[in-house]
DNA sequence: CGCTTTTGACCTGCGC
DNA sequence: GCGCAGGTCAAAAGCG
C-alpha cells in the first residue's frame, strides 16, 4: 500500500491525497512506499490514479493516516475547501482528497533592508510555505532521498507521543529547502515527511541511500524511548 | 578542525 | 491581551 499526499502550495494550493495499494510493499512488511511526484494536471488521467483500489484491511491504516495528515494540515482549513471521499470511501473505495489551500499574504519585500530580522523570517518562511510536499514513507525511506541533511530543531508535538524533527539542506549553502519528519502515532512503522521549498541544486549522487540515514534513526529512536 | 546534533530560547500565528 | 503550539535560531557539545 502507498499513500500519497500531493500538496501544492501555489497563490492557489491545492493538496491531493490519494490513497492506492502496493502489493508488492503489502505483501513484505506494510511498509509504505515512498512515492511522490509535483502534481500536474494530467494526473487526474493517470491510471495509476484510478486504478488503485483498497482492501478492506489497508483502508483501516490508510484512512488512520488520513487523519493524521488532515491534522498536519488543520492550519490551513479555515480556508481549506475539502471535496475530500476519505471518510466515505466512493464504491470504487478510492480515496481522493482535494484541499484548496489559500496562503497568507503575499511576501513581496523579503529584500527590503529596512524589514526587521525577524520580519524578514517571517516573510521568508511564507514563501516557503507556498510548496509543500508531504510523503508517508517507511523508515529507511525517510531518511534516505538523495539529500544531504542537516537537522536544526526538534519538538514535541501536541497529541503525538513523538517529536517532530526539522532538518535543512546541508549540501548547497543557501539552498532553501526544508524537511519535517514525523513518526505516525496511529503506525509507528510510518514516517510523514513534510518537504518545505524547493533545492537549488541538484542532489549530490555519493549522498543518495547514504546520508543521513542512520543516525537520524538512531536519534529518533533513542528521543522516543 | 569542520561538520552535525542537541537543546533551550525566542518568535509568530492563532484561538479564546 | 494572554497563553499555547509550532517553527527557527544559535551556542555548546559530540563525532570522525
Amino acid at each position: 500500500m502507498s499513500l500519497q499526499l500531493h500538496v501544492l502550495m501555489d497563490w492557489d494550493l491545492q493538496a491531493i491525497v490519494r490513497g492506492c495499494t502496493n502489493t508488492t510493499h503489502h505483501q513484505t512488511d506494510n511498509i509504505l512506499s515512498l512515492n511522490y511526484f509535483h502534481f500536474c494536471p494530467q494526473q487526474e488521467d493517470d491510471p495509476l490514479f484510478k486504478s488503485h483500489h483498497f482492501s478492506s484491511e489497508t483502508e483501516t491504516t490508510t484512512l488512520n493516516l488520513d487523519d493524521e495528515l488532515e491534522e498536519l494540515y488543520k492550519p490551513f482549513y479555515p480556508t481549506a475547501e475539502t471535496t475530500s471521499t476519505s471518510h466515505h470511501p466512493s464504491p470504487a473505495h478510492e480515496v481522493n482528497k482535494v484541499l484548496h489551500l489559500k496562503p497568507s499574504d503575499h511576501p513581496n519585500d523579503l529584500n527590503d533592508p529596512s524589514a526587521s530580522k525577524c520580519k524578514r523570517r517571517f516573510r521568508k518562511k511564507n514563501e516557503e510555505k507556498n510548496k509543500r510536499v508531504v510523503k508517508v514513507v517507511g523508515e529507511e525511506e525517510g531518511y534516505s532521498d538523495g539529500w544531504a541533511w542537516r537537522k536544526y530543531g526538534q519538538k514535541p508535538i501536541k497529541g503525538s507521543e513523538y517529536p517532530r524533527s526539522y532538518y535543512r539542506c546541508s549540501s548547497c549553502k543557501g539552498c532553501l529547502a526544508r524537511k519535517r519528519v514525523q513518526r505516525s502515532h496511529s503506525d509507528p512503522q510510518v514516517f510523514i515527511v513534510t518537504y518545505t521549498a524547493e533545492h537549488t541544486h541538484p542532489p549530490h549522487p555519493h549522498i543518495s541511500h547514504h546520508t543521513p540515514t542512520k543516525n537520524m534513526v538512531e536519534s529518533l529512536l533513542d528521543k522516543e524511548n
